[in-house]
Order: C-alpha cells, then structure tokens, then sequence
DNA sequence: CCTCAATGTTACGGAATTGTTAAATATAAA
DNA sequence: TTTATATTTAACAATTCCGTAACATTGAGG
C-alpha cells in the first residue's frame, strides 16, 4: 500500500478453495491482509478475531447462504462499518433487493477478474480514507502544511520534500508541543509492520530541519522529538 | 439519435465533394440528416429549402468565401438559431476575429478527424436542451483546455491529443495542485469498469508531458501525480 | 571539566518507484 | 479488406528515496 495507514483486512468467504485461493493470491499482491472461511457459520466466528475491514462473500454457500450471513454480521455493531460485497455466479441469480436489504455494498460476478476485483475494492476502501483526510490542511508558526498535495509552504514559499519526511512533520505538526520517542513515531508514521532501526527517525529529523526553521523540531534528550513553534 | 427529437439537419459547404463523401457517411451514420454545397451561393439557396440546424462551411471557396457565406447566412432571421461552424485547412489560416463577428459557433481545423467531428457537433447542438457547462473550458497557466470542443490550446497554438489524453489532462487541470495516484485517476478519467495495469497511467503522463510545459505535471514519488503551474 | 550515552551528521548501497521505449492489441478510418 | 491511429502492456533504464552504519558532536550528571 502506499500509505502508512493500517493494511485494510478482507474477509474472504467462498466455498471453493480455489476462489479462494485465487483470491488470496491476487489481494495479498496488492497489500491486503487476508481470511477466509469456507462458508458462512465459519466466516461469522473468524470475522469476530479478524475484524475485517471488507468482507467478500460467496452468495451460494454449504450451511447458510451469503444473505444470511450478512444478516447476522450486520447485526453485530462491531460490523457496522465494514464493507459487504457478494459474489454472485451470474446477475440473473443475484437477487438484488434481498442483497441491498441485509446491507451489501456492492456484488460482484463470477467468473472473477482479478484486477476488476482488486480495483473494485480499493475504489471502495478509498470512499472512507478520502473522507478522513479531508480536513488535512495544517497552519502552524510560518508553515503552511497541505496534505491535498503534499506541499509544504515555509514563509511564502513551496517546499518540496520526498513522502517519508512529509508524513513525518505532518504528523508531529498535527500534534504539537507532544513529543514522540522513535518508537512511537515509527509506529505512527511508518506503520505497525514495517521494521526499521530506530534511528532511521534521527536522519529524517535531521533532513525536515533542513527545510523548515530548525527551532520547530526540538529535540528531549532520552526522550524523544517534539514539534513546537516556541524559540 | 437517441431521443425523440427530430433529427438534426446539417448542411455541407465545401467544394472538394471528397470532403462532403466523408462528412456525409459519418454523419449519416450517427442519425444526422445532410445536405451539400459546393459553395457559399449555392450553399444559401439550399440552405432556404433544407433549414438546416448547424452548417459546415469551407473558409476557402470559388465563388465565394466561408466568411461571406456565413454573413450573409446571418443576415437572413430565419437562420438566427442556425450553428455555424468554420472549416478551415490550417488554424492559422482561420481568422478568428473576422469568423466571429459574422457570427461563427466554432471552428475545425482540417484534416478532419470524423470522430472529433461528430463529437463536436454534438457537444453544439446539445447547448440547445442542455446548459453550456461553465467549467467546460479551463484556462491555466498558458494552456486553455475546452471539453467542449477537445482543444487544448498551448500559449497560442492549438494542439491535437488522442481522447484518453485530453480527458487525463482535463481532470488533473481540473483539479489544480491536488494529488491523485494512479488508481484514483484510473477511476476518474477511465471509469469504475475499466481494468487497465496502473502502469498505463504513467504512459499517457509521458506523452502529456511532450505535448504541453513538462513542469505542468509534477510527480510526487509514492503519492502519485499533480497539476500545477508552479516551476 | 570529564565522561559517555544520546543525538547529530554524512555518505553509500539497495530497494522501490517512476521514466521511457517498443512491441502487441484494440479501435477506427480509408 | 488494408492502413493508420490509439491504447495497453511489458521490459528495461534511470532516478529517487530510504535505511543503515560509521563517525562526530552534544550536553547532563557527576
């Protein structure tokens, strides 16, 4: 993925391990985390430890359909916000209503096309990112921080500055006068599974104050980084 | 045509009938009714029978030029709500000044690319029933991008770009100083249904950027690409 | 004023991303 | 049909970025 936001988790619910696995193959490519359960009594309890962002589910299933188990799964809040989208043999055989009724967000049909699938789904996924970065725009001391475009003005004038240090002063200038040890930051900024030394925060420190006036990023000895516009 | 209106009428006025052939079969084809001159004398008589929608008119003519033509069209109440529209071999050639103040609707540069054509024709004769889109036409930096016509003119001369390049170039123009990746940009300007590898993106960014100032597409590594005249 | 652990700074190599070209495919025109 | 053009894909080149390590400097506690 290209952010530093969480991997979004999907779900895959099919009775064919073959869909199955071609499923994993291709969204796993694309940095999605993934599980899968063979029908839809199963997909209830893994979704429970798995906690989904996206659930793929086969609409004809051993044991209980599709529909019903996006009933169920729309029953429990702690699914409220999780996408559902079925997977259907043919159109004619998807009944839409009864799909729409139990919450799904879309269907898609078989035979599946994975980079129609996988694409499908970051369209989906990024309806929710967009709205969250919406209000991304930062004015702090002299420096104007937009994260719509990456750009970082400094008195006036647009600095450019590559992706990991942006999000690193965008984050510390999101929370000012709090200050971050390395760990905090790498979890932050990097992410929770991307493992760096820890010094990898020093340099990028070092390269933003390059760029912005220096006093911004001040430094806790055995602390850890803050950013403030005091002197 | 797809709606119950009656069928448009287009009148051709040129006096190569290798152009009228062309222009008529595709025309023709997309439900349009047509009539044909060879010049602008003949162009009027026939134009009093056939009451005509929109006329096509060659600048360069025996007898009489386009220009002339068109005034004397005008002069005539009842082609006031009659489309006008210049032919003309080289964009040079055209002057637009004079074109305009007898009343010219648009203009078209030879050789004629029948799709834009028809395109066009279209786009004019749907300001009838619909509103002119008053974001339609974009001026920024040195270039002006008209989607009503898909132009796009570059400090003063006019340039010719396949259709997925304008439209890729529209929306980013569209869109000033605003990040998109690829995916993002797959969707807005290629459609939810269409499953391209992102990668063409990055192709159809590399002919823009022969075609128009390169600095006008920044790319912004890991985030994705922006409009924006700034250097 | 020392000590030395923490932080600052620099430079290099590998990894990831994008640029570029060309060939393959699709679409439209003659 | 044939030709031309547009679009997509794939392969390879170029570039940028990031992470690491090595060395330098700082400053708080003694």
């Amino acid at each position: 993925m290209a952010n530093a936001l969480p991997t979004p988790k999907i779900l895959l619910v099919d009775d064919d391990p073959d869909i199955i696995e071609l499923l994993e193959y291709n969204l796993n490519k694309e940095g999605f985390e993934t599980a899968s359960a063979n029908d839809g009594i199963q997909a209830l309890e893994v979704a429970k430890d798995f906690k989904p962002d996206l659930i793929l589910l086969d609409v004809m299933m051993p044991r209980q359909d599709g529909i019903e188990t996006a009933r169920q799964i729309r029953q429990n809040s702690d699914f409220k916000d999780t996408y559902i989208l079925f997977l259907t043999a043919r159109a004619e055989e998807y009944t839409e209503v009864a799909a729409f009724d139990v919450g799904a967000d879309d269907y898609i049909v078989k035979p599946i096309k994975p980079r129609a699938l996988v694409s499908r789904i970051k369209a989906i996924l990024r309806r929710d990112t967009q709205q969250i970065e919406s209000d991304s725009l930062i004015e702090i001391g002299i420096l104007t921080i937009n994260r719509t475009n990456y750009s970082v003005i400094n008195n006036g004038n647009p600095l450019v500055m590559p992706k990991k240090e942006f999000e690193l002063l965008y984050f510390l200038a999101k929370h000012p006068n709090k200050v971050f040890n390395r760990d905090e930051l790498l979890e932050k900024v990097w992410g929770v599974d991307v493992y760096v030394v820890e010094r990898t925060v020093d340099v990028h420190i070092r390269k933003l104050r390059e760029k912005i006036p220096e006093h911004y990023i001040k430094t806790l000895k055995g602390v850890g980084y803050m950013f403030s516009i005091e002197e």
